[in-house]
DNA sequence: TGGTCAATAT
DNA sequence: GATATTGACC
């Protein structure tokens, strides 16, 4: 027995660093696919090219897209996180077999790790390394007996010395704070203590002292936020909403008094006293500190049509047969899926349905298939575009399209400065329609992709089939199209109004709304990561066109309102519904698809809230996660990482994500929110302002 | 024991 | 400076 040797990195740079400095001593690679700077896939290319050893590529993105896509590139082996520990182990003795030709036989008796036997001399795994380990917690602990740490001496340290090591650091991350808004909401803010904080939270390695201090802040942030007065006038008191907590909870602490969305803000009145100057409501500053909140948590991704739902504790393997000679292990891939390995169809899976329904075979986004009919829905729509629909990503973690130029953007990223605001339309990672395409009438601007190379697909509705004639098909309309982005800091993303829940009594996804209840227009959130990218340096272009369709949005869809002034800066922010009927419906239950309408057009609020949330998320650091990113960043934002335009569209599922299996209360075990030494799957909540303030004032000059 | 506050650390 | 951790006190 040849004593199993592995090497774990941080990232692909230090990934291919060491195996570069090896000099070819791995044996072979195994990544997370979705990690800041080069991804899994970049570093598999990477590795293959240079190396010329199996990479089995790792991630809790189950997307057929995504792991054919995977495939496609050459790696050995697609790993669904959580992985089981033994898949680990036979999928890389079959793995390194292959690459030596050499038939693999399959002991189950092996089990784990430390029985491994082979030739193998070392296995170099790229796991970000604030990237949960995806691997469930017998996974783990498997794993972290049978290797030998080279890199992490902290580790290595708190394994052999029984001192234990420091305390790691928790790091609020949105979604982290977004699951502590929740508990709070639903436990109500007197009520909420420490520990029942962390019993709703439900976060393992989190402690209730952590908890607490987060708490701690919280209640001064809202105490701050009382004395102050929040919104006043135009001028939004900028310190408080400079504030992480103030992007946070900007959303939440005004709704529409109109609308019920939130059955629990009974508890807090003053929430439901929002402003809204335009529509003779009152704008309440805060004037107490009970601050309604109201974050939920990723919803779910429901691959439904295709990948089999694998949650948590189980794993899922994909072999590439073009790297191995045979599949080992009976594959859950679907074979017809399995079977799908064209390149051209990758791009297209997630929208299969919608493809099939337009005749559409392969290849191309429904933008692509057919952009006029697109364009006939959002004329068609009676819905202004709302601009709260339209999601910027900037991570490039995000989605599995990341630098790949792939796939879906299924993922609400993460946190990365690549603020892009156009749309891509591809298979392959094109940049289509970069150059501020845009609807007529309502307007999605397309922009540009700063450093995103992904593709972000159309995705189709699940509810698409029962669509009214003329404005089915695609998933989005003039009122739906949108993004998914990273959550900002308790921003909207998870909330946007854009997305809904696939309810399969309500199936008029796209059909025309009556304006006051466009808002409420259901969406499935299936399979949904309509998005907005921008290109390369046309970062600013693309924002300030969304910026314009923020102001057309409104203008259209309020006719009677007087143009936007300064003064409403307010009422854009958080004048009228911020509806969000979505996670209202998933994560409450408590309303049906059918929300009360409201007189008060979403379209006007709901982009500001969602540029807010740029605000917010822009807030949000990347703490020293991707030094490599920010080569890519405008000068001066290189500390800025999540530009968050909410339209958490996709259910969250990355490997820099925590995965809520159940939107509302008692979480399901994340899949990847794994705290022990605390991983964080996405940006920490800290407060770079700089976006905040520019955007600011640029919602208040630019008329 | 648990919550809160404040000092300290990062 | 902001935020997380730790300790003290109730």
């Amino acid at each position: 027995m040849i004593e199993l040797s592995i090497v774990t990195v941080k990232n692909s740079l230090d990934a291919l660093a060491t195996l570069r400095s090896a000099n070819e001593a791995f044996e072979l690679v195994v990544t997370d696919l979705h990690m800041p700077g080069m991804n899994g896939l970049e570093l598999q290319k990477q590795v293959k090219e240079e190396f010329k050893i199996p990479v089995i590529i790792m991630s809790s993105d189950d997307k057929e897209s995504v792991v054919l896509k995977s495939l496609e590139s050459g790696a050995a082996f697609y790993m669904v996180k959580p992985v089981n520990p033994d898949d680990l182990h036979n999928v890389w003795q079959y793995a390194v077999a292959s690459k030596k030709g050499k038939e693999v036989v399959i002991d189950q008796e092996m089990g784990s790790a430390e029985g491994v036997t082979s030739s193998i001399d070392k296995l170099i795994v790229c796991e970000d390394a604030n990237s949960s380990s995806s691997v469930n917690e017998e996974g783990s602990q498997k794993k972290k007996r049978g290797r030998k740490r080279v890199r992490d001496h902290q580790d290595q340290k708190e394994e052999n010395d029984p001192v234990p090591a420091k305390k790691a650091k928790v790091v609020w991350t949105n979604t982290l704070h977004n699951r502590f808004l929740q508990a709070v909401s639903h436990i109500s803010l007197e009520k909420a203590v420490p520990k029942k904080i962390l019993e709703f939270m439900n976060v393992p390695g989190l402690t209730r002292e952590n908890v607490a201090s987060h708490l701690q802040k919280y209640r001064m942030f809202l105490k701050k936020v009382a004395e102050k007065g929040f919104w006043t006038s135009r001028n939004v008191s900028e310190r408080v909403l400079r504030s992480s907590f103030a992007y946070g909870y900007a959303n939440s602490m005004f709704q529409n008094p109109q609308q019920e969305y939130w059955p629990f803000l009974r508890q807090q009145p003053f929430m439901r006293s929002s402003f809204q100057p335009g529509y003779g409501g009152t704008f309440c500053g805060l004037g107490s500190s009970r601050c309604g909140l109201l974050r939920f948590p990723n919803q779910e991704a429901s691959s439904s049509n295709s990948v089999p739902q694998l949650r948590y504790g189980q794993s899922s393997l994909f072999c590439n047969p073009t790297s191995l000679q045979r599949p080992m292990f009976s594959n859950p891939y679907p074979l017809h899926l399995a079977n799908r390995s064209t390149f051209n169809n990758t791009g297209m899976n997630l929208f299969s349905n919608a493809a099939t329904t337009n005749g559409v075979t392969s290849g191309t986004s429904p933008m692509q298939m057919n952009p006029e009919q697109n364009q006939a829905n959002l004329q068609n729509n009676a819905t202004p575009f709302k601009f709260g629909t339209i999601g910027i990503d900037s991570s490039n973690y995000s989605s599995g399209a990341s630098n790949m130029g792939t796939i879906n953007s299924s993922y609400p990223s993460l946190n990365q400065n690549n603020n892009y605001a156009g749309i891509r339309l591809t298979s392959e990672g094109e940049l289509i329609g970069t150059g501020l395409k845009r609807f007529s009438g309502n307007e999605l601007s397309s922009g540009s992709n700063n450093g995103f190379n992904g593709l972000i697909n159309w995705t189709h509705n699940n509810n698409l089939n029962n669509a009214p004639p003329g404005n089915e098909k695609f998933g989005f309309s003039g009122a739906q199209v949108a993004g998914f982005s990273s959550t900002g800091f308790g921003s909207a993303s998870q909330f946007s109004p854009t997305f809904f829940p696939a309810n399969p009594e309500n199936t008029s996804v796209l059909a025309p709304m009556p304006q006051q209840t466009s808002a409420l227009a259901p969406l499935s959130q299936q399979h949904t990561s309509t998005g907005l990218a921008n290109t390369e340096g046309e970062n600013d272009n693309a924002f300030h066109n969304l910026m314009n369709n923020a102001s057309n949005f409104c203008s259209i869809s309020d006719n009677n309102q007087q143009d936007l002034g300064e003064g409403d800066l307010g009422e854009l922010l958080f004048g009228s519904t911020y509806a969000t009927p979505y996670q209202e419906q998933n994560v409450e239950g408590f309303l049906n698809v059918n929300l009360p309408s409201s007189p008060y057009p979403a379209e006007v609020s709901s982009p500001v809230n969602e540029l807010l949330n740029a605000e917010f998320s822009s807030a949000c650091t990347i703490a020293d996660k991707t030094p490599e990113q920010s080569s890519s960043q405008p000068q001066g934002r290189e500390e800025t990482v999540n530009f968050d335009f909410g339209g958490h569209v996709s259910p969250v599922r990355d490997d820099y994500y925590p995965s809520f299996e159940q939107p509302q209360c008692s979480y399901v075990e994340p899949v990847n929110s794994e705290l022990s030494g605390i991983h964080l799957e996405e940006a920490p909540i800290s407060g770079n302002e700089v976006w905040g303030e520019e955007y600011l004032n640029f919602l208040l000059t630019d008329e």
